[in-house]
DNA sequence: CAACTTTACATCGTATGCGAACTATTCGTT
DNA sequence: AACGAATAGTTCGCATACGATGTAAAGTTG
């Protein structure tokens, strides 16, 4: 959609351009990494385990930001691909630990050069991309401190009772 | 994840903050839609329908941001649920015209309310929210224009030929 | 007019994201 | 020791996103 589309208040125009945004980045990286079976959820949960070591899947939900639900049958897939490897822990057998093998290791700096190598010919300004992390955490911070009232379906469908 | 891990560089940053505000506005319109049936792209599809009138799906599109192999499925189901119409173009029958339903306008009319009230208790900073759109849009050009070197199998398990 | 190319849309297969519900384990209270 | 609450993770069902491929219709060329 060209931007002189107008969805409504400026929060939706932020809205749809985050929308755009995060699927480009999301193409980008599907494009570097072709048909290796790497996707970005994957690629972060890689760096995180690289740089914090051992972690629970609670512990890598709130590093990754990604939810529970979604890490456990994406973990299965990358634990089959021999990329980590999971194991109950004998001290809380509710808890089950994720480590990153050699192969998850050799995996991640080959991807990570191929991702800093795609990005050093963006060109982007590096003034305007640390400003734009910062608000854009301001406003992350504020939606998810939100509590929006649900609307119903009887609103939608515009019966007032 | 917490501001303090370092995901490589400055564009890597960019990315994970875009994909993490991305979701939180997903989450929000989740939230404000409840179990209406509405979601985020097909609230887009209503908002460009009603500003532009009949289009065709490839025209939507391109207004919409969205892959018409995303838009067929999803048609099919707005179509079904009665808040557009799908026709074959006499014209030319490889095109097929969407039209927003009365019940569209009366449904997108509930739903732009419902976020229009949701969006003034969050009191985002304008003059923030501006120049992050337009950095953004910045961003979004350059990765759509980017050809990135694939990575293959065998750069990724280390191996050199 | 036939053959080929291009265009528009649809389907397939696989990926993720997430609300809801479930199962298993541990902890706290009585 | 028994029971309920809390915690951790899993599964289900449905949503979207997109590369690849397929089908049908229109346009172009000789």
């Amino acid at each position: 959609m060209s931007d002189d589309h107008d969805l409504g208040p400026l929060e939706a125009h932020y809205c749809f351009t985050a929308y755009k945004l995060n699927r480009a980045f999301a193409r980008f990286y599907q494009t570097v990494f072709g048909d290796t079976g790497l996707t970005y959820p994957k690629y972060v949960i890689l760096n995180v385990l690289s740089e914090s070591g051992p972690l629970s899947i609670s512990q890598l939900s709130e590093r990754a930001g990604v939810e529970n639900n979604t890490l456990s049958p994406l973990l299965k897939r990358m634990a089959s691909f021999g990329v980590l490897a999971r194991e109950r822990d004998p001290d809380d057998e509710r808890r089950v630990v994720i480590t990153l093998t050699e192969m998850g290791r050799t995996a991640l700096d080959a991807a990570r050069t191929a991702v800093a190598s795609g990005f050093a010919e963006l060109g982007l300004d590096p003034e305007e991309v640390k400003r734009s992390i910062t608000y854009m955490g301001h406003a992350q911070a504020k939606l998810e401190k939100a509590k929006p009232a649900k609307l119903t379906m009887a609103a939608l469908m515009g019966k007032t009772d």
